[in-house]
DNA sequence: GAAGCGTGGTC
DNA sequence: TGACCAAGCTT
């Protein structure tokens, strides 16, 4: 299959001279990998693009008929939440908000108890805010342009471009997870990429771009889909990959992971796992809370007391006279 | 730039 | 079985 590495045509590592810049020595080399020829990037439009009609998962957020807020609060709810955990709440928002006004005429509260189980409930709150900015602000549409989806409230450079691509067929650089990890083993040959996105990163994904818009959109959402579901972190499907054979990190053995550990995150203990247990409660009854049965949820009284102010702090709890406490009216 | 922020599934 | 991982954002 991919035996034969010569082939110039489907080599990755041409030969773009970078522009002028300071001689730094060894650490020119950091810069990262030359960009791909316009042929090889063509075609990679075309690999991946392809196996993407063929291989696109039916999701409720990529329906013809799915609006830009189906499409926004998707984004919100797979910011660090698998796809299987948002498509039954997806569906229950919509139907019951069908619109960023609708959602805008809710208690905060309502929508942190909508929220259910997907965790990050401080995403809730931020979708809330940003309904009622685009009831307030935007006629009640969500935002066509970058800038105005960056201002909203829990929106950053991802959800923005995301937004942007998907609902409105613009053409921006998405740069997620999944679009990352392709590109470090695709154009980088390493298998994981940095802890935190770096300018190459940029320059890289801004280099594969399509200069069509739709096709920018089409090639934004493909790669995304590449990544989940063949360039999976764990154990990547390389026999299903369209772009195996131009792999840097298969050409180059798929070599493991070196650098600094990936960032991993502890939960047992943590005051996280405290205010998740508050939460629960809070969300699980229509009634004001009295402490009592809060302090029921965990032993240790200090972490305790520090997850329930955060929570208040966040605005995620409401605290009533007589010590009672709620999800926010 | 690093830390903090939920929850559940997987190998 | 306990890390690791999942379409990030904010401070």
């Amino acid at each position: 299959m991919c035996e034969d590495r010569k082939d110039m045509s489907t080599d990755l590592r041409d030969s773009r001279s970078r522009a002028a810049s300071t001689p730094s020595g060894p650490s020119a080399a950091a810069a990262g990998p030359p960009a791909p020829g316009p042929r090889a990037v063509a075609e990679l439009h075309d690999l991946v693009i392809d196996w993407f009609d063929e291989n696109a998962r039916d999701l409720p957020w990529r329906a013809p008929d799915a609006g830009a807020w189906s499409v926004m609060v998707s984004e919100f709810m797979l910011q660090q939440t698998p796809v299987s955990r948002v498509l039954p709440v997806h569906q229950e928002w919509l139907a019951r908000w069908p619109r960023p006004a609708d959602l805008a005429q809710e208690s905060p509260g309502e929508a942190v108890r909508a929220w259910g189980r997907l965790g990050y409930p401080r995403r809730a709150l931020r979708l809330h805010a940003a309904a009622t900015a685009i009831a307030q602000r935007h006629g009640g549409e969500v935002p066509r342009e970058h800038d105005e989806l960056l201002a909203l409230p829990g929106v950053g450079e991802y959800t923005a471009a995301a937004v942007a691509s998907f609902a409105y067929g613009r053409r921006h650089v998405v740069l997620d997870t999944n679009v990352r990890r392709v590109f470090a083993r695709l154009v980088s040959g390493t298998a994981y990429p940095p802890n935190a996105t770096t300018a190459a990163e940029r320059r890289t994904a801004g280099g594969l771009l399509p200069a069509d818009e739709a096709t920018a959109a089409r090639w934004a959402a493909a790669t995304m889909e590449l990544g989940a579901l063949v360039c999976a972190a764990r154990s990547p499907a390389c026999g299903s990959c369209p772009v195996a054979a131009r792999c840097a990190w298969r050409l180059a053995g798929s070599p493991a992971h070196d650098g600094p550990p990936r960032r991993g995150q502890t939960y047992a203990g943590t005051d996280r796992q405290v205010r998740g247990r508050l939460l629960a409660v809070l969300r699980a009854s229509s009634d004001p809370v009295p402490q009592a049965v809060l302090d029921g949820v965990w032993h240790e009284p200090v972490q305790r007391a520090r997850a329930l102010d955060g929570l208040v702090a966040d605005g995620l709890v409401e605290p009533l006279a007589d010590g009672l406490y709620r999800l926010p009216a």
